[in-house]
DNA sequence: CAGTGACATAAGTCATTACATATATGTATG
DNA sequence: CATACATATATGTAATGACTTATGTCACTG
């Protein structure tokens, strides 16, 4: 079996760019927006220095893009679907591990139930 | 701006438990069966108590399901869906970061000449 | 050029985590 | 019950990374 044939096995550093909460929260400060430094300071309430750091990971990693103007620097998505990717596994993942919502958490338990039968029939 | 309300922000805790390759290696093991934990040891040749590490955060964080039957404790995911969200990102990823193949490179060589462009009018 | 504001980088500290080694637990059989 | 196999858990260590403080770099203006 050759794992490294399967997409996700590849995503290991990507992953750890993302894992750190106070990066997908500059994601989602930016949207589908081009902002300056002092957007993201201001809608994170990180110190200045924190979200530079913060930002050159983002942009080594590809996942941000830079733009100097003047005396400010504008940071985007280079593509504003990987916010609809990353909101679909969040789907994915309330529906499949308790949640943070009430709601959610009763979804997990019908969602247990089917996941018995899917088990059942897969492992016959 | 609150950006708790952007779903992406509450993907932390579940990208640190796939931040690590030999769990993503783990999953890609599992693909769209249970499979014992033996298997999963020979497929990902870790050591077993590495293995069982690995599983028993996968199990908490719900990216995994156990069954024991007899000796041996079948896992599998809650619902293969995820494998075709991650294999989505992947290929975002792929696109627009440098990657390991010269084709991916010159796709971001490509896609860089229309993000400039997507940038400029989204900023205007 | 000096001063100012925006932003990046360097260095040190502390917290977190993967892994190896040792051990414990669960199941089945004679 | 003793033994064997499968698997989980406990403990310690080394590596990694977020954050803070200090400092450097860039762009602009008078």
């Amino acid at each position: 079996m050759n794992l490294e044939s399967c997409p996700a096995s590849h995503l290991g550093p990507v992953f750890k760019v993302l894992a750190e909460p106070n990066r997908l929260r500059i994601l989602c400060a930016l949207g589908t927006e081009c902002r300056p430094v002092t957007d993201i300071i201001h809608a994170t309430a990180l110190p200045q220095t924190n979200v530079s750091f913060h930002l050159r990971i983002l942009r080594e990693a590809g996942l941000v893009r830079a733009e100097r103007r003047g005396v400010f620097i504008y940071y985007c998505l280079p593509d504003p679907e990987l916010l609809a990717i990353l909101q679909s596994l969040q789907a994915w993942v309330a529906a499949h591990t308790l949640s943070s919502t009430p709601q959610n958490q009763e979804d997990s338990v019908n969602e247990g139930v089917s996941m018995t039968e899917r088990r059942v029939s897969s492992c016959g």
